[in-house]
DNA sequence: TATGAATGAGATTTCATTCAT
DNA sequence: GATGAATGAAATCTCATTCAT
């Protein structure tokens, strides 16, 4: 097995235990036992259980952002793309909650506080620099693109985290017109 | 020092160590110390370290309602009193980010699920109550109230977390302008 | 028991081991067992492995200046003091040999560095006050306390490092004899 | 690069390791990269960590019996030929302070329990031989070769630590006394 | 009720050594 | 012989919880 594969399954184990059962209770000896590895591999690929925490963000945020723009359109329009954007992100989640689970867990402890600003910033360029050129285009209201970051990711995350606690089964009907609530909110008038 | 400061005492210091260390990293002999009390006494009020976690959650939760609705005035159009929840929500995290951050992360963490179905509906019963008012006086857009809450509180979330990061710094009018990208998204057309 | 009798067990317990096996090879769960205690006992009374062996060193030294001055008579001639001083050493050490061996091994080994330099000079006031004052009263050779008390106890130190090796059997007039020659090297003349 | 670079390779860094942290935190891995060999390579030369150490001992001790006798002159006065070795060692041991302090740690350890009795006594075989003939030949005090080399090389290292330690400045003429000390104590009278 | 020393299971991490390449 | 990823036993240390006082 190359060392590739063995990183990669240690990623894909942490993410899991991670997402069921949180940052403790995320033993290493478990990890090594989902990963398929010895306890002491991990740490000729890591330096510290927190370390595969933090690359794990960066391997998933990146991910992400692969799905977020896989089939993006530049020639259609701002609102095609965004609707295409807002829905890729709601099947890719519900069908992996895994990944959601973990990132906003990430995202809302103390660990984000030990990530380095630029790289974090550098993470969500991507959707920054569309909503930039939306907003300077006239498609969107005007606003600072990291104030329409927060509040579209915000209000999707919200919708996807509904879904998925099964608190409420969405129909299309609900994700169009979820989608139109955000829309309403952020388009130029 | 009467059982009932013991408590709040209790609850104060786990507050402030989740808040800043998170779930782990707040170990219960340090919470004796912050609370000023022996590490056993803590044993005569809770029977578990997620006992307290989940209760105080709770506690946080209730605090939360009340500050919401402690000025309401059901007199005024549904767009002020919209607006507002909406500044209390924000100046009254951004005064108390210890409670902003140990709620996020409760309800991200594995935590939640170990919670009553009934019981955090009940929690939410209020906000869902006041919307679904809005929504049959046709003052909101016809939207599932849960759906509705689930915009709502993202979205003011993002705005109130990004505060907090330090990332961006709100001037009034941005906060206005976040206000009126959600009221515009919600209200009936 | 007492916490004071469980600290004393703990150092006992690891002077042993340290005397027989080394720094390494002297693992905490042994301590513990030793000890008669259980593990998580160990750090409430020290915060990490170091910090005991530390703290027995300076333990020892302690016991050590009282074992040396617990019969001295100022009113003798210094010879008298001083061959009294060295005879009660070797005594002490052949007598206890694991006080001995932990000692040469703690100075002679890195952890000395980690001592505060103050700390370390008072463990060793007695002994240069005493030559101090017998070289101020030309009882002994004009010579800095330090490198005095370095000759001596670097010579005396190797004698009952030979004898206890086994490798040579210290007669009474051995000792006397190694006691001369340290003697008439310091004596003023 | 030869087989004898790579062990003479692995001697130094672990020379070095051991002088700075002890046998303890001298991880093998560590040694691998000071000595530009994989950590395989060393198990091709070695069998084991501690016989390396070992190993290591007696290389070191060698070296010190060259330096030693390096420009002993026979023709010279006892005296002349003691105070040859005295500076000699004082200077090569201050100049390298890593072989000092290693073979300090090792003789205090219980390493030195694991050696061969016989080998040990043929590395110190040199100086018991000098000092032997000098005894015979009436220039030293009648004392066991034994007793002697132990007097005498206690009393020299303590004075080579004090200098190490920065505790006290050496200067020529308290080396100078520091000698006569030790000779007026030996020398025969 | 209150205390805090004591517990011991279990967490993270280290490290000497092996072995497939 | 040389490599260095992999191993897993064992090391240090943590921490929720208990219990004698």
């Amino acid at each position: 097995m190359k060392e590739f594969d063995k990183k990669e399954a240690i990623y894909d184990a942490m993410l899991e235990m991670i997402a069921k059962y949180g940052f403790h209770n995320s033993p290493m000896s478990e990890l090594a036992q989902k990963a398929n590895v010895a306890a002491g591999t991990i740490y000729h690929h890591f330096k510290s259980k927190d370390e595969i925490i933090c690359a794990l963000f960066v391997r998933q945020k990146n991910k992400l952002n692969e799905v977020l723009f896989k089939n993006d359109d530049p020639a259609k329009s701002y609102k095609d793309r965004f609707r295409s954007f807002y829905f890729h992100l709601y099947e890719h989640f519900t069908k992996n909650p895994k990944e959601f689970t973990f990132l906003e867990q990430f995202v809302n402890s103390p660990f984000i506080q030990k990530m380095n600003k630029d790289d974090l910033h550098a993470l969500d360029q991507p959707v920054y620099d569309f909503l930039r050129k939306a907003i300077f285009t006239q498609s969107l209201r005007d606003l600072s693109p990291k104030i329409m970051t927060a509040l579209i990711m915000g209000s999707t995350s919200a919708i996807i985290k509904l879904s998925l606690s099964g608190e409420y089964q969405f129909s299309p009907s609900d994700l169009e017109a979820a989608f139109l609530t955000c829309w309403d909110g952020i388009k130029k008038v």
